[in-house]
DNA sequence: CTGAAAGCGCTTACAG
DNA sequence: CTGAAAGCGCTTACAG
């Protein structure tokens, strides 16, 4: 039951484990056909299977990346994550997935873990106000890359970002196009750097001609039930709105599902505009209107970018901003 | 830029590699209160971060498992993937994500990969006739367990299953107490073991009653546009019936959005039942009625499993069995 | 065209 | 109470 190595092939072949090895990494090109012939045949025999790990050790280099999300449940990260992985195994990397339900916390230990493991980069999606994380990757020398959510005092490291502030003046305006003046405005939490543009992009847009009413502003948590309950309250509070502007599709989806019970006629009654366009969000009745990012290709060119971290290619640039776009659909 | 390694550690508290590495190991029984703080402060020192590939290749272990799903973006396995890594990480293990999109070049191609990083065990969830798949790892004495999908050939390995077929019975016959009688059943793809189960749930449920007739029963592919698709299409071949099964929740989503789309009022004019209570299920408008899978159990369950495999416990129970119920809801 | 030897960063019997 | 040495399965300069 030993597992077979490279020296049980070598004494198969009758050659040295070197020789073994250069076939085998294809550095080959001075290696007789014959040699070459009688390794692949004796590894064939012996049913080799290269071991990654003692590779990884000799050469410093893991062909495994480590990507940090908040939580893969959420539809916004599979997809993304589902790009990266894509792409990573298009290039022969493994992905050790991370879910840090946005605890900083849980961010610091994964990534500890990530370096003993010698990954040799990390895909990044913050949690909040995670410079000590950060840092801790930085210090250590591994590439990675912020995705979605910018971190304050990181801007001069790579990211793959949304422009959210211009996203949602998009959609604030296409709203008041359509002769909406009460809309309310659903953040997402403070402690992310995404909720603070997004919001910004309402709050600008509705100074702009003199609508903005802080009254008219809410927080919730990003979730399909954070997006139940804030609807819920703010339907006590609040008298007059012809439509709502949530953050993102999940708060929008529970948000909807509370309107139509408390009997409110999307769109007739009152418009609805998410953030994201994840899948689910043209499958619901009515469909919804919301502000579309490209998620699948901002997952894969994080890693493409990442990839290029890690290989220390010149020219890599830093920054990368995606423009979103409104799609119209049934709720607004 | 040099690492820093344990030999780093001895030379700078002034011991041997051994000892700092059994104190690490705490197999520091026998080592003094002084070296043993002599070691720590070194090691904080010199911001120590251990290599867990060396460890790895020195203890063969390497604390990761493989994860290999059709598609982490299907809710139904982001959630399971979810409790998986939840639990891994609760007992320091750490998760690679793979995505096969059913396809069992894929599938291989990842046990190879797999193996090759010496995971302590995979948590298999197959797309298909993967004997060849699960032959490797079996081959290869890696410990696994299959998940949600039961392969001939292999029942007397470790498995985490739910009872498709008394699942579906139940939703049935809650159907026809219901006074319903043209139930369409809608089956997953044919070429895995849960939809035949779950077929065979209905048909016989229905022969029971004598109410069984094939020309209700259509075949699709689990997702959300095959769900619209199927419905579409019987929409169009059968003029009557008063209640649809489908054979997964996402199925059951994009046909309720046909039927609302076709005019039909659901549940009034036709029930519909689904099978999974994925999250999302219940936040739709009207909430879907479906036969719900523990999932988040189950995912936990299966790496409690595999780990008492990987520690070779004794007396582990092979296959395991969950009983899904029916939550009754706004669609039936 | 091929091999002996050192090294990657750990662990672990064994010896003292 | 602690250390020297061999070993895990690879790669890679170097030599011939």
């Amino acid at each position: 039951m030993k597992k077979v190595t490279i020296s049980d092939i070598a004494k198969v072949a009758g050659v040295s484990k070197t020789t073994v090895s250069m076939v085998f990494n294809k550095k080959d090109e001075s290696i007789s056909d014959e040699t070459r012939e009688k390794i692949y045949k004796a590894a064939k025999e012996l049913n080799y299977i290269p071991n990654f790990v003692a590779k990884s050790l000799a050469t410093n280099k893991s062909f495994s990346i480590g990507i940090i999300l908040p939580d893969i449940t959420n539809p916004f990260f599979s997809e993304m994550a589902r790009a990266i992985e894509d792409e990573a195994n298009f290039s022969g990397y493994n992905v050790i997935l991370c879910n840090t339900d946005n605890s900083v916390k849980k961010e610091e230990k994964y990534v500890r873990l990530l370096i003993s493991k010698q990954v040799d980069g990390i895909i990044f999606i913050a949690g909040g106000e995670s410079k000590k994380s950060l840092n801790l990757i930085k210090d250590n020398h591994v590439p990675f890359v912020l995705v979605d959510r910018y971190i304050e005092g990181f801007e001069n490291f790579y990211g793959v970002f949304c422009r959210n502030y211009e996203g949602v003046a998009e959609g604030v305006e296409y709203l008041l196009n359509n002769g909406k003046r009460k809309i309310v405005f659903v953040k997402g939490p403070h402690e992310v750097e995404i909720s603070k543009q997004r919001f910004e992009g309402y709050r600008d847009t509705m100074n702009k001609y003199g609508l903005y009413d802080e009254n008219y502003v809410f927080e919730s948590d990003f979730t399909i039930d954070g997006g139940k309950r804030v609807t819920e309250e703010f339907l006590k509070d609040i008298d007059k709105f012809d439509a709502i502007f949530y953050s993102n599709d999940l708060m929008a989806l529970g948000g909807i599902k509370v309107l139509l019970r408390s009997g409110y006629n999307v769109p007739k009654d009152v418009s609805v505009i998410g953030f994201d366009n994840i899948k689910i969000s043209e499958f619901i009745e009515p469909e919804l209107t919301t502000i579309a990012q490209p998620i699948y290709e901002m997952g894969k060119d994080s890693f493409k970018i990442l990839l290029r971290v890690i290989n220390e290619e010149e020219d890599v640039e830093k920054v990368h901003y995606y423009t979103p776009k409104l799609i119209i659909r049934g709720t607004a």
